[in-house]
DNA sequence: AACTATTTATAAGA
DNA sequence: TTCTTATAAATAGTT
């Protein structure tokens, strides 16, 4: 998407790496933005400028569930690994200079900008949209969790008629502690 | 970017949001590589379709060291706020932005970047009691849930085995039942 | 920091 | 679902 087509490799050249960092971190986030909000998802996008700095969008209010979440699917597949090297960035004063007097002004313009929306944003719909969708989670756990209870019940009434004295009583104490978690 | 414009809001069509959903899922994690490689930087997303299924993408062999990093970042812009005694949890997003638009004007570049890090911090603490109350709420109900699916699963057995009059076998099953659910 | 020629992503249709 | 295609969107190189 643009003037030429890119080699998907390293830009070598500094000036062109940087602008093009910005360009698409900006693009991957609008991008995971709608995908969150079309498809009435979680998402969250973590990147790091190779100067350290963090990036991040996500669709919660908080990170950390969607983390957490991620964590719990992902126990299974433990693997340990290195990170990434740091790639030699054999660059002159001159250009270290001018890199940083362009990630001062970007930080200022584009990065506050962005993060105001954010916010706004994340005030005006947050709220809504995603209280939203977990009212709706809760109602919808709670209709399974009553029909489950149902399927409970007639199974226990199927079993209860081959059941002696002892057994009677212990489909007593379960029916008590069904009706218990129906009442909460 | 297809035939019509699309309005980002949630798809409310069922078949047309999972066909999105699987587009702009593949199309987010190509992008997410695209910027890693010809940038150079670490990259991470996280996808949580609605049905719980993960979907990620990670530079790095594993995504544990971003993560981390993400996790130190958050920390060290915890402190920076605590450094210039914010309260952590009291600032609001309104109050914080007003002093965004107040302060823009005069504020140093590195005074910018402290206050962008207070920013970040802001963000992933805009979260409301009522949000937090329901995301408990949620979980509590998929435990819920999960125990009396897998009472279902053991009263199921047992209806089966009431054909073949294996009583003692019964009762153990249905006393493990019982324990676990006057237990929780 | 804009612009715009192109490439790329994708919404709707088959 | 998968492929096709018209169109919207992103962005590489330029100014």
């Amino acid at each position: 998407m643009g003037r030429k087509k890119l080699e998907i490799k390293r830009i070598e050249d500094n000036g062109a790496r940087m602008v093009c960092f910005s360009k698409r971190r900006n693009g991957l986030i609008k991008k995971a933005k709608e995908l969150s909000v079309l498809c009435d998802v979680d998402v969250a996008a973590i990147i790091f400028s190779n100067r350290g700095k963090l990036f991040q969008y996500c669709s919660t209010d908080s990170i950390e569930p969607v983390l957490q979440r991620y964590k719990d699917e992902a126990e299974s597949s433990t693997r340990s690994s290195e990170a990434k090297g740091q790639s030699n960035n054999s660059i002159t004063s001159e250009e270290l200079l001018r890199d940083v007097e362009r990630e001062l002004d970007e930080l200022s313009v584009t990065d506050l900008m962005l993060l105001q929306k954010e916010i706004e944003a994340a005030i005006s719909q947050t709220r809504s949209a995603k209280t939203q969708r977990m009212v709706d989670t809760v109602s919808s756990l709670r209709e399974e969790e009553k029909s489950l209870a149902e399927e409970k019940r007639s199974l226990e009434e199927i079993t209860g008629k081959n059941r002696n004295a002892r057994g009677k009583k212990m489909l007593v104490d379960l029916n008590v502690a069904a009706d218990d978690q129906m009442t909460e």
